[in-house]
RNA sequence: GGGCUUGUAGAUCAGUUGGAAGAUCGCUGCCUUUGCAAGGCAGAGGCCCUGGGUUCGAAUCCCAGCAAGUCCA
């Protein structure tokens, strides 16, 4: 159906035909009349292996500046890449496209392009097709998109199909490639909400470019139909390319796998770790993976039975076993895999990921576990750090990783680290459950494995090796991972908060927000625009709506002589609302009536010291700690705040300190906070994406904040000195996830209660113990040792006074039939003095102890001799009984037991029962 | 953001249906040995993570917190 939009003139003007391929049945154009297929693999074969189809061959480097050249000579400005991890996103973690880095605001029309038309070579990362990296030949989990982008608008037209695929075919012509092998394959393309049709560029059967023309977003009854999802035309269209730069060199070279192509060097050193022959020039051997990478082109490996269809194949047209080509191939595709893995290593830690369980920073923590294992099995032992840096030695393009590598080989050695003792105990379990299992003889059952993974963290290929070890079998399943999967797959819809009154409210005007102007005043009069249950709407207003971790204003609003309470202000839209306390009051309100509004200025100076503070802690932290520290959330109180930072180790005392002096110093420099409003594109190139650490704002004007050295973009009502903040204190840290550390603190009047709070548990301690709080520590020490010594003595004088009673409670017992029954009331004894002397007498087999005291209630306990056991007595169902009678219960061994109740007037009674049912058993 | 798991001696871990806190290694002393490796005997070392609750009684069951591990989006 989209079918008119791939009528191009260029084509027609050009000499190309449109032809379908018999074998996908997909159309494309081509100048080449003879041919039949539309060149893309599967249904063409790669050709360019051992024949590179450019005249010249490029390194990374060559090829990203011939690209960015080629096409700022064509009137496109050059852009600084962004990072690959989408710091203005909140929908996606990691750089996919270069086209992430326009959306949504640039590519919804809402914010401006930098530039129009650009061009940029944007690092990627995508880890959907893990598996197939290394064994593929072309599959990387890093990649460069080189793309030109023109963003059109109605009025305003850049170029639009024919320009772009001019501009592809001149480049391609510029690097010598022949013209008739050029195949554009159309293939509707959909992403993100939005659509549009493509056109994807073949050269010998690989796919280097694919030209986008996004013009379609997705609705949900839309007329157009793409892969299942609706969608309807758009007033904005834009040109959305993407040009595989790790591919323009593959296909340059020729060689036999892309990542031969791109990091020849450190492929070669990790070979000779690895104790691997990797002889390029030897003809046999580039044969093998000439051919691997020819076929494995043609299908999707990362099936393993597609693998294995792959290893068949490549063995037969080279003549030798399967099992003999994955003995040469493992190993290969292993290294390979390792310096793609760390090489995505770099960029993410470069770009200031911290390994973390959750978020981006579980993606990162992932890759670094698979390349830790790959590099085990292939017993390369050096550190992954010494990988990361050959990467950054070959990237010179990125100073920024290099001087960041400190922290990297920090982060990385950490990990390495914790890997390790995970795998250390994941191996100390497996063993202990394959003994268990060898015992019984049956294998480790498959739910163990997974646990084991699911729960643990051992990937399952060691639970096996350590099974095997033990002698025990362990069956995998080649769905292992879609098993696991399995367990998680009751994921639960929470549904989003929408404001009642959105449509209503979407019809009014945005409201002024006067509070950013006069940030100190705290009375205004507005006019009242709408009202609906208990809402109210003006034109304009002092109140701060709750955002950006800081809570809403509260207040009153004053009509004639009616007060209303503001319990909640929120922002919809644009528009203002204040929620009342009741709707009653509401009733003396019409639209357009004026009213005067007060805010809670307590509430409104405890929140902006607070978000000021927050501000100067985030400074301190990363002045104290390192660049690495990213904001990950924060929330003000008017009592306290708290700031969520990224950091891969604890926060130690001596640095927070540090951070609370270093803080404070910036309050007593009593510097200016400055707001300013600002577009956001020349907002970023200004700053830089550190703007966003609080969250990312909407629209094109952005308010930045200054305070100190900190700069963010920020909504927030501030302090306007760094002194009006007052006195800064940190409370506490928290690790609220792996890698995100929590700095509570309070500011201003809060910081003075809360220091006051905390004295006045010192002084209490320090009273109640009767010394000076500076000699707290030493005296909770020493009395916390002579508390363990005096337990120790007791529970020994314990045992000293039970076999000091014994004797004498022997002399007393009564003799019932062989068995000499102590039937004794010992006041004031506790459970444990009872069970003492019970087992001291019944060291003597042929005794029965029933002991019984009214210490805190009635506490019962019966031991029997062995004998006595013999003879049919049960200690258990003895005190049961009695223990009944006094109103409580008990039970235990027929040996011992104990029990106890509160009704002590009839211990008596306990005793006699007890003393009879002995009498009863013994007698049988 | 969701799921799962774990906190017991210096270390690694047992601890049955709630009923007397254990093992192995390490540590101390003595013995054996030319010495070492080791062996024998004796001993020290526990707020059973914290705080509530249920119970006559909690390491064990329930709730909350703190600390840690791990899988997924």
């Amino acid at each position: 159906m989209l079918e008119d939009e791939y009528q191009l003139d260029f084509f027609k003007d050009n000499g190309f035909v449109r032809k379908q391929c018999p074998k996908c049945g997909k159309f494309f154009w081509t100048r080449d009349f003879e041919r039949v297929t539309c060149g893309d693999a599967p249904c063409d074969p790669y050709s360019f292996i051992g024949n590179p189809v450019f005249k010249k061959n490029f390194n990374l480097a060559e090829m990203r500046e011939y690209y960015l050249k080629f096409f700022e000579e064509r009137g496109h400005t050059r852009m600084k890449r962004y990072p690959v991890v989408a710091r203005w996103r909140d929908d996606i973690y990691l750089t996919i496209a270069s086209i992430a880095d326009f959306q949504p605001f640039v590519t919804s029309g809402e914010v401006a392009p930098p530039f129009n038309p650009l061009t940029i070579s944007q690092p990627c990362i995508r880890l959907s097709d893990l598996d197939a990296v290394g064994r593929s030949g072309r599959h990387l989990t890093t990649f460069e998109m080189m793309a030109h982008h023109a963003f059109n608008k109605p009025n305003s037209e850049i170029y639009w199909k024919d320009r772009t695929v001019e501009l592809c075919d001149q480049l391609l012509n510029s690097l010598g490639v022949d013209p008739m092998v050029v195949t554009y394959k159309e293939e509707p393309w959909a992403g993100g909400g939005n659509a549009g049709p493509c056109l994807e560029t073949l050269v010998g059967g690989l796919e280097i470019a694919t030209l986008v023309f996004m013009n379609l977003e997705q609705v949900k009854d839309g007329p157009i139909e793409i892969k299942g999802e609706m969608y309807r035309k758009m007033d904005n269209y834009i040109v959305d390319t993407g040009y595989g730069l790790e591919r323009f060199v593959w296909a340059s070279k020729g060689s036999p796998t892309i990542y031969d192509a791109i990091f020849p060097n450190i492929v070669k050193e990790l070979m000779d770790l690895a104790g691997i022959q990797h002889e390029l020039e030897d003809p046999e051997y580039a044969n093998i993976l000439a051919q691997n990478a020819r076929l494995a082109g043609l299908m999707d490996i990362s099936e393993k039975a597609n693998l294995l269809e792959l290893r068949k194949q490549v063995a037969s047209s080279i003549g030798i076993t399967p099992e003999k080509l994955s003995e040469i191939m493992e190993p290969v595709e292993t290294v390979y895999s390792i310096t793609d893995h760390s090489r995505c290593l770099t960029f993410m830690l470069g770009d200031g990921i911290i390994p973390s369980n959750v978020k981006a920073g579980y993606l990162a923590r992932l890759v670094l576990r698979r390349t830790l294992r790959m590099m085990k099995d292939l017993n390369i032992s050096i550190p992954l750090s010494e990988i990361v840096q050959m990467h950054i030695k070959n990237l010179p393009e990125y100073p920024e990783f290099a001087e960041r590598f400190e922290v990297i080989e920090d982060i990385l050695h950490h990990e390495e680290i914790k890997f390790q003792e995970t795998l250390e105990r994941g191996r100390r379990m497996i063993s202990k459950s394959a003994k268990h299992y060898k015992q019984t003889g049956q294998k480790i059952p498959l739910e163990t494995i997974i646990e084991m993974y699911d729960t643990h963290g051992i990937p399952p290929e060691i639970s096996k090796e350590v099974a095997d070890k033990e002698g025990v079998k362990v069956d995998l399943p080649d769905n292992f991972y879609s098993l696991v999967a399995e367990r998680h797959s009751k994921a639960e819809e929470k549904e989003e908060k929408v404001f009642p009154y959105a449509d209503r409210v979407s019809r009014l005007p945005p409201t002024k927000r006067l509070f950013y102007d006069e940030p100190t005043r705290m009375e205004f009069e507005a006019v009242v625009l709408d009202l609906f249950d208990n809402y109210i709407v003006c034109d304009s207003t002092f109140f701060y709506p709750e955002g950006g971790g800081q809570p809403a204003d509260h207040g009153v609003f004053i009509v004639d002589d009616v007060v209303l309470k503001v319990v909640d202000v929120q922002m919809v839209k644009g528009v203002i609302v204040h929620r009342i306390d009741s709707m009653e009051n509401e009733l003396h309100l019409r639209k357009g009536d004026i009213v005067i509004g007060k805010v809670d200025k307590d509430r409104r100076m405890a929140h902006a010291c607070h978000h000021t503070a927050t501000h100067i802690v985030n400074d301190a932290a990363r002045k104290v700690l390192g660049d690495h520290i990213w904001q990950a959330g924060a929330q003000k109180t008017e009592t306290r705040a708290r700031l969520d930072i990224t950091h891969y180790k604890r926060i130690t005392k001596e640095q927070l300190n540090q951070i609370e002096l270093l803080a404070n110093k910036t309050v007593m420099e009593n510097q200016r906070v400055t707001a300013e409003w600002m577009e956001r594109n020349q907002a970023e190139q200004k700053y830089g994406f550190g703007l966003y650490q609080g969250g990312v704002p909407k629209g094109n004007i952005i308010r930045v904040l200054k305070v100190a050295d900190d700069i963010e973009a920020c909504g927030g009502t501030h302090c306007t000195n760094t002194g009006l903040v007052g006195p800064i204190k940190i409370l506490k840290t928290e690790r609220i996830q792996d890698g995100v550390e929590r700095i509570e603190y309070a500011a201003g009047m809060a910081a003075v209660r809360a220091i006051q709070e905390s004295d006045y548990y010192l002084t209490r301690a320090s009273d109640s113990l009767r010394v000076l709080p500076e000699q707290l520590p030493a005296t909770i020490e020493r009395f916390f040792t002579e508390w363990k010594e005096y337990k120790k003595e007791n529970a020994r004088l314990k045992e000293e006074i039970a076999q000091l009673r014994v004797e004498k409670m022997l002399s007393m017992a009564q003799d019932l039939g062989g068995v000499r029954l102590v039937a004794q009331h010992v006041d004031h004894a506790d459970t444990e003095e009872l069970v003492k002397m019970a087992g001291e007498l019944t060291q003597a087999d042929d005794v029965m102890a029933l002991l019984i005291s009214d210490f805190n209630g009635v506490k019962i306990v019966a031991a029997a001799g062995k004998k006595a056991v013999a003879q049919g007595v049960d200690a258990g169902i003895v005190v049961r009984e009695m223990s009944r009678i006094v109103g409580g219960g008990g039970g235990g061994r027929p040996d011992m037991a104990r029990g106890g109740g509160d009704n002590t007037a009839k211990i008596g009674e306990a005793m006699e029962k007890g003393i009879s049912m002995i009498e009863k058993a013994i007698n049988h």
